[in-house]
DNA sequence: CATAAAACCTATAAAAAAGATAGACTAAAT
DNA sequence: ATTTAGTCTATCTTTTTTATAGGTTTTATG
């Protein structure tokens, strides 16, 4: 599962999607549409700004927008940089690999071959799926 | 990722599956097989047992065992067993549903959507992937 | 220039979860 | 009777997650 602090970007990041025309969006206004911990979700968009995808304004008409458009932003980023790994499992992740501590040759190991599929098949999605994606619904 | 105790389990079945035609297993032939706490791994292959996956036997030439054969078992059931959801949001999982408090309407919610996709490409191979399928790599 | 608004920064605390261990108990084999 | 090996329950430690507190800096504007 995705810890909170990785949902409630995912729930940010709409909103100021959703509001990319209206300037500047202030924290407190995000805090009170989704429910969120005004304080905890500063740390948030701070960590966000400091990745890169988010820029910010200061003192009066300040608050926080979007670096890119939505449709530039993928998902997977948001999950690796808040949440780390994607992989079910460490040695078969891509970006945060650590080796197998349990068995004997990665290379011949049944699980670690599954688990790079269950890898492959989330990242399709999640590296293809951007913001723009999520703001609306498209059955 | 999948926490420590079901990578365990996951090297634990393997193991008790390659060698189903030996009889019960040892707890401590598979903690040191596979570099495990003993403790550890008696309370994981308990848990096992009490959910109907494994079965043992006391005093001297006990052990543990396969209650049903690999191909049986898939490998969706033992994740979920403990480590819970297998969705990365709650309002997704088909087990574990909560409510999303974070936004208004999850019927609406393109992150429901996109995360509902990745949830069932991961389960389209963990439910069809047994402990057989596991036990080799074929490529 | 003073004031207020709003993000920035750092530390810390509280709670929950994960990981691991301890030790006494029960059942079975010989 | 003794030994072997799983059973049960409790506890402990560490790490991670979630959340809060409070002062600092920057900017707009009257």
């Amino acid at each position: 599962m995705l810890s909170k602090k990785t949902q409630y970007a995912f729930h940010a990041l709409v909103h100021l999607a959703e509001n990319v025309d209206k300037g500047p969006i202030l924290i407190s206004e995000i805090a009170q549409e989704k429910n969120i911990s005004i304080k905890f979700l500063e740390n948030i968009l701070l960590e966000l700004k400091n990745a890169g995808i988010l820029g910010s304004k200061k003192g009066k008409g300040g608050g926080y927008y979007l670096m890119r458009p939505p449709k530039e932003i993928a998902l997977a980023k948001i999950i690796r940089l808040l949440d780390g790994p994607i992989a079910l499992l460490p040695c078969v992740s891509l970006n945060y690999y650590e080796r197998c501590e349990n068995c004997r040759d990665e290379a011949v190991c049944g699980l670690n071959e599954v688990m790079g599929r269950v890898r492959d098949s989330a990242l399709k999605i999640l590296e293809n799926k951007t913001l723009k994606d999520i703001l609306t619904r498209n059955n």
